[in-house]
DNA sequence: TAGAATGGATAGGCGTTGCCTATAGGTAGT
DNA sequence: ACTACCTATAGGCAACGCCTATCCATTCTA
């Protein structure tokens, strides 16, 4: 039973006759008339009675129609469906981010992408990296945001920008008032740092061990926010990247001049996955904004 | 699109493999990569995402699997639908008999049927015979049973039952008593006929024409029961086939010797036309009925 | 890190099958 | 009887699906 004859049958219902159905199919008759034959061949059954001037569908015939037409009603409606949701910028998105990026770059992207596609379902993954990385695997998060770069070629990154780091000193420190610093300036001061497993901890300790200097750690917190209120404390020092500068702390940003001491975000996605139109339009929002 | 697309589409899908869906579906793992390719080329998009170790469905082709999947089931749905309809004895039959006919036979043989198979609907048309022919043309009446022979071969015959032809006298007829008669012997009586359009009255002229008999016909009515009232009354004589007999009138009846005066009664069908198991088991309890 | 194993894509050949044209065979209508 | 119309059949051709062999990438193992 193949579609095209349930199509010829059709036709040969609907019209009443073979030959018109073949013109109607754009076949030629005995082709049409083959099919037909083979296909109640395959059912065991007549399909019509052939009575000289006219065909008429049997008993058996009238009951396989609706079935027939509902077979290729169906397959249209799968065939709609497909070119439907082919282009359109809908369904649902999953983002990831890493905690050191999504309070300060997430918020203005997530809002504008929704006002622009009301129609995607927007998700966000707030994790550190690895499990970001498992979750993109899983096709559990379908754009993560993070440091890069990534190793393992599983993933495809986009970079969006690199940023400087910054040393963040108490307003009353002697640095304080610096247009910028090295990484030496600072290596005896007590140092404020991420908690392991955020990846930003490691930018500052390679950026430290890119200067040769061992800092001394004496505070370790999972967000940003604590650490300045620490530093403005006057409890120390600290290193954060760019977007995590917050004017209205009680601390002073000096630039870092050592060569290399710059974090860049990217976007990740699992290499070969297929990327929906909602996914692809968040990507180059994504492109947009880190400009 | 075709069958077999959806088919090895959902064996992936079900799997997560294209090698053991091609083992499941009995293909080669080529074939069915290329059948894959074929249709997701067709639709412009693709449904799977092929990750190294493992193939994944695509945004898209989730929601193309459960509309490939209701294509294949309707087929299904479709398939079963005629091998349960081909040989199973239902549906519904319309039986059309002539009304010189009609109430002799078929009372004995509808209930009969009718408890051997109470899933088929059953349907009875009196009518004259043109009327009937007219109705078997148009597939509106099954089978009927009237008086052949039926000329016009559009149409096929199956006898039934060839029965003797009657005189009916008032009981006090001088020949009431006798064994046989001839027409030529009530060539002078009044006759009593049925109404013009009824093919008995047909038989009845053409047998007396056959015997040089001009009949003078005083009285003409739808229905044997009112001409044997009529000839109890003492009005005249009548002419009836043996299955109108009705002992319980108040008339002799006598068989007519000549040759030829008999009726044929058979069960008629529109030829080409293709019977239901219905249809057939209705004829063979006709013919079973007329031994 | 090299080598084996797994799994999908590609290439090329083969057989089936659907489509074509031409024609036969049958039934209405003139 | 002749014509017109319609479906079935015959025979040839091209397309297409399937096959085997092989390639290529990824992943697992030594």
């Amino acid at each position: 039973m193949e579609l095209h004859q349930l199509r010829y049958f059709c036709a040969v219902a609907d019209t009443g006759s073979f030959s018109r159905a073949a013109e109607q199919s754009h076949v030629s008759q005995p082709s049409l008339s083959q099919q037909i034959l083979k296909l109640e061949d395959e059912l065991g059954a007549r399909l019509f009675d052939r009575l000289g001037r006219s065909v008429r569908l049997t008993e058996l015939g009238k009951t396989f129609l609706p079935r027939a037409r509902a077979v290729l009603r169906e397959l249209e409606a799968a065939r709609g469906d497909v070119v439907e949701q082919k282009d359109s910028i809908a369904g649902s998105v999953t983002i990831g981010a890493i905690p050191t990026v999504a309070p300060y770059l997430l918020p203005r992207i997530l809002t504008s992408f929704s006002r622009k596609f009301p129609q995607v379902h927007l998700t966000v993954v707030e994790e550190i990296t690895p499990v970001l990385l498992d979750r993109l695997r899983a096709s559990l998060v379908d754009i993560a945001v993070l440091a890069l770069p990534i190793r393992g070629h599983e993933f495809e990154s986009f970079p969006l920008l690199t940023e400087p780091l910054f040393a963040v000193l108490p307003q009353k420190h002697k640095l304080a008032m610096r247009r910028s610093i090295s990484l030496k300036e600072v290596r005896k001061e007590p140092f404020l740092l991420l908690r392991d497993g955020h990846c930003f901890r490691e930018n500052a300790v390679a950026a430290c061990d890119r200067a040769r200097v061992h800092p001394q750690v004496i505070f370790e917190s999972g967000q940003f926010s604590s650490l300045l209120g620490m530093v403005g404390a006057g409890m120390g020092v600290s290193l954060i990247p760019q977007m995590a500068m917050d004017k209205k702390s009680n601390c002073r940003y000096v630039p870092i001049s050592d060569p290399g001491a710059t974090r860049t975000i990217g976007a990740v996605v699992l290499r070969g996955r297929s990327l929906t139109r909602a996914n692809l339009s968040f990507l180059s929002l994504l492109r947009q904004f880190a400009k």
